[in-house]
DNA sequence: CGTAGTCTTGAGTATCCTCAACGAGGGTGG
DNA sequence: CCACCCTCGTTGAGGATACTCAAGACTACG
């Protein structure tokens, strides 16, 4: 009986570096080893859009992509699992236990476009950067729930939000201010009042 | 050898009547035979963000949901098949090629998602509607690829794009009054010149 | 024909973006 | 070890865009 690991391409990447090529994405199924990753458009005029980031555990699906959507590490020294699209295919055909953990895993997937969804929708830019910090400290669970350490840029994260990167910085001061969070050296954050952040998430 | 047909719920409903209640959304496959559905989350403040339209012949995913996602019809006479997630998951271990057409099912509910996602992000309101109209020209193929009949109200519109009525309304006044489109009644609209919408989305 | 819901238009305001400058941190080379 | 450069992050001022509030037109339906 064959496996899932024995068809795993196991790859190191620097920050920035390509995982794949714009348009390449419904070929392959990705996991995220250690480290994060942002899954972008670029488009002709030099504007940038982040669709997904994917972190440490996540899964990407092979989706279709009329767009030309590329993938490149966030962080020095990610690493990356993975595995073709047919080879997937064919190996859920013959193990039904494994399709279902495929289904599964693209479900996943698709859970966390909606919550993007969710965070692009918020009509205020206070919102939708309390619900980012929300969002990541669901996904990045490192011990403390409350301790989160973006391993993003602010220009990541102004593509990621539909936002300016000034809008993006301003609003963390603003929250910082009102003691709903603290900020240590622009990438670590810690929540200090869930439930006010909860409050400006509805 | 069992069929999917057979493990189908046909049911029919009215312009705003339930399809799924708030949260269980992860139960049951919807496939929309005939009209339009919406699948949306309605806030405690009385706010109404929808998610995704579906549109005759979409497919719909069991998505987990933590937010108390609802669907409802859209347009009176909307007929859906529903198909219970385990049937569905039990039929596809026992027939591979059910398998792989219910993975393809999944992956495309998922880039409809992230269609939805690069609507969102863009930065003016012209560009979301007019982006909005080339989706809905593709999608609703009726014939003729550039009338569009729009199943939903302007408030849906607003809802699901993130804007005020007034806003989508202006917008897609200021596109006729540029004679990029042309509006029949409110609900039914002509692409006149579609290079220029395809411009206003880059 | 009246009513309720939908759609459009207008005026004023709040929010966000653009442009600009400055500060902080990390690497490189002298 | 320090100066320099580059990227990243923050803050300010001014202007553009979209939202809110309000009112009027159109449509569908009883």
């Amino acid at each position: 009986m064959k496996d899932l690991r024995t068809l795993a391409t196991i790859s190191r990447r620097r920050r920035g570096q390509e995982i794949a090529a714009p348009g390449t994405g419904d070929e392959c199924w990705h996991h995220i080893i250690f480290g994060a990753a942002r899954r972008y458009i670029a488009w002709p005029d030099g504007q940038r859009r982040i669709i997904d980031f994917l972190l440490q555990g996540d899964f990407l699906a092979p989706i279709r992509d009329h767009y030309g959507i590329a993938i490149e590490a966030v962080v020095d020294g990610t690493i990356i699992a993975s595995y073709s699209r047919q080879q997937v295919d064919h190996l859920a055909e013959s193990d039904p236990h494994i399709g279902g953990k495929i289904r599964e895993a693209t479900l996943a997937a698709a859970a966390r476009l909606e919550r993007q969804i969710l965070l692009l929708g918020r009509p205020t830019a206070l919102e939708k950067v309390g619900s980012f910090l929300l969002d990541m400290a669901d996904r990045s669970s490192i011990g403390h729930p409350d301790k989160i350490i973006l391993p993003m840029s602010r220009y990541d994260i102004a593509d990621y939000l539909a936002l300016s990167v000034e809008t993006v910085s301003r609003s963390l001061t603003i929250l910082k201010r009102r003691g709903v969070i603290t900020l240590i050296g622009g990438r670590r954050v810690s929540i200090l009042d869930r439930n006010a952040l909860d409050h400006y998430v509805h």
